[in-house]
DNA sequence: GATGAATGAGCCTTCATTCAT
DNA sequence: TATGAATGAAGGCTCATTCAT
């Protein structure tokens, strides 16, 4: 493998290191977080996590300059996924319904992987002053992006009137609770849990269109709940 | 004050000495349950437990033997309050929807409280092999009450027919983060909260009962997330 | 009780409140002493002690400053029995042997006892400066009564000639140890190890006296050792 | 001298780290067990056993996983000794006198070293329940050691009619006093005090075995004790 | 005289972090 | 780059002892 890509190119063992490298640092990144999540954060000692890696704990130091780093990475992998759902919705418009219902599916989502999982169990208290600040605000800018998807809902009629940061809170707190109870190979899968939750957490939120329609909106409600029992 | 109490009964003097005993556990379980929240169960020293109630910290272990044992304790209060509330609920009886209703009433309010908010936010993993059993076993009871509730409603038709897990999950996460976000002395008073997740965790899942009524049960859903903002 | 003696004198009641007194006083002693001998002196806490009597751990210190004069006393008891036996046994007269015979067999006995087992067993080095250099002291005035008697039966003849500092110390040893195995209620009684012990230790040292005697004395090694079998 | 051990063999480094590591733990047992020795186990704190190597306290836990496991290892070292002397004894073979003046020495000698006086100068008790039973256990094969070849020694004619487990206790009291009172540099070389020993403790278990040579035989006792003295 | 409560001192142990090799 | 070894900081817990009642 080396050996190929050194043909490639005379600066490719370089690419190939800082490859090599960044691939180990995602290793560490990934097995700490596990752990992170397996145990806590402060019964997770870096000897654990270097014993599973099959290194030495000093080891872990060419990669990260302290355990609150990797805790600190742990927290940006995961929110820069929520940042990119949510700029993805964001640039691709739609009612706030619409732009609701997708940001349940993608946060639901998230929940079900690991780095999803530690914005919502681990204690961002361990972080230092700064990062402890940075994360504060990306978690308030997602709750945000409910927030506001649901003002502009009630706005263009797609939501029916609510008070918009009481239900940005019901809905943020059913889908963080996804990362505590969700086991892979559990009963539900990632996909069905984000599908039926972006209905649960939506149909008492739809507003009924017209009076014509709303015989069969209405009823939506129970349609979407019973969706799995069908 | 001794004089009157020495009148009162001879075994006086022990009662007192007994309820002060109590108070002063309690007072201990409040302010550690307090820190515990406030910067985590490992960073909160029991010195600083100990300096708080202007005690030095071996005076803790006359009313318990362990920091894990204050947080045995803590977990104890809660969740007897939750099974107290769900024991109540259950005597008083009354279709699906009515007990889920209150049930969702009482957490709310139990979230907004210091051992209610331990039960959540809390790591139960720090307690020792038996403790943590049973804690898991009352979480599990909780979440089974809710189950049942759903359960009960989808068959007396006051609930509309849905997956009941799915939707115990989504509601106890709902409550549970309440437990995250509340301030004492915060935007919404924890009767406010309790009032509207009532209503807002429970109009997705009304069943409406006649074609007729319809007309009126239907639209409760916007009606009570709008009450706030009226 | 108290009535009968309150006849007898009026001081009797202060008579009676010391007795009393000494009688607390010793009882704490002796379930002392056997907590420590059971578990040791770091171990042993004046709680468990205090437990025991059914008193609590303050109530302790009306009969003791500290918990190294309860040391202290333990030692004392078991050195003032170890010193009559010894006085005793000057005063009587005798030759060597028989004076050692006589200071093998108390000696054996009070290794029997708890407060002889804790003038072996447990580690005077607990002690103040102080106490701690009498107990030496005491400890070197038994030695050199095994020494003594040792000496002074080499010179008149009843032991053979030896070393009598090494035969005080091996006779010493076999003593000693006697404190760490023996068990009230095993084997062997009290009095059949003080025996056996006296002929035991002293079969090897006794001098044949004449040629004609020796037929008997001789033999009399055997004998001892075996009178248990017998 | 790295080029040196270079040359020796490629795995010497790492040979030579294993041996510095052992070195330096067998460092650690020995000034742990003088101190234990010297001050007794609860009084010698980590730090002064660190302190005394010229490092810090955590460092011990390189080697050691306790305090308890350290004293683990001092019995351990202790009972090896004890151990292979036994089997050693056991496969030269003899009749039980001289086997049982063999154990003797040995023992005595043991007597002299740190990890033997552990044995018998260390409180037990401080063990872990499993350890405290091991040890236990191979106390009690020590003292069947004495009490087999006595025995042997009864049946081979070797050894005078006797009570063997009396006299085994004799023997092993005399001995494991030895641990007490011996002092490196003192009045007797441990070599004096193993055969000085050896002699005195059995020269009243010897059997005469003719009449005609009891007059030989007989003043044996004597000569041995006094053979310091000439 | 006795007790409940409190304290001060001290020790074992853990763990993130650093350093020499 | 990786490792074994070492460290500093800190926390939980125990227990003899004191004090107010």
């Amino acid at each position: 493998m080396s050996a190929k890509r050194a043909q490639v190119s005379p600066w490719a063992p370089f690419e190939d290191r800082r490859r090599a490298r960044d691939e180990k640092k995602h290793a560490v990144l990934r097995m700490a977080a596990q752990l992170f999540l397996d145990v806590g954060y402060h019964r997770a000692t870096l000897n654990e996590v270097a014993t599973r890696l099959n290194i030495t704990k000093p080891a872990l130091y060419n990669y990260f300059r302290s355990k609150e780093e990797i805790l600190d990475e742990c927290y940006r992998l995961g929110q820069q996924m929520a940042e990119d759902a949510i700029a993805e919705i964001d640039e691709a418009g739609g009612d706030g319904l619409t732009r609701l219902r997708k940001l349940i599916r993608a946060y639901a989502l998230l929940m079900t992987i690991d780095f999803g999982m530690c914005l919502v169990r681990l204690d961002d208290r361990e972080l230092s002053e700064d990062a402890h600040r940075r994360v504060r605000a990306e978690k308030r800018q997602d709750d945000r992006a409910f927030r506001r998807y649901i003002e502009a809902g009630v706005a263009d009629g797609s939501i029916v009137d609510c008070d918009p940061k009481l239900a940005a809170f019901a809905i943020a707190g059913s889908l963080n609770w996804i990362g505590h109870w969700y086991r892979e190979g559990g009963t539900y899968s990632a996909e069905e849990i984000a599908n039926q939750f972006a209905d649960l957490l939506t149909t008492g939120l739809q507003a009924r269109r017209t009076r014509g329609r709303n015989h069969k909106a209405a009823p939506r409600a129970g349609v979407a709940l019973r969706s799995k029992r069908r």
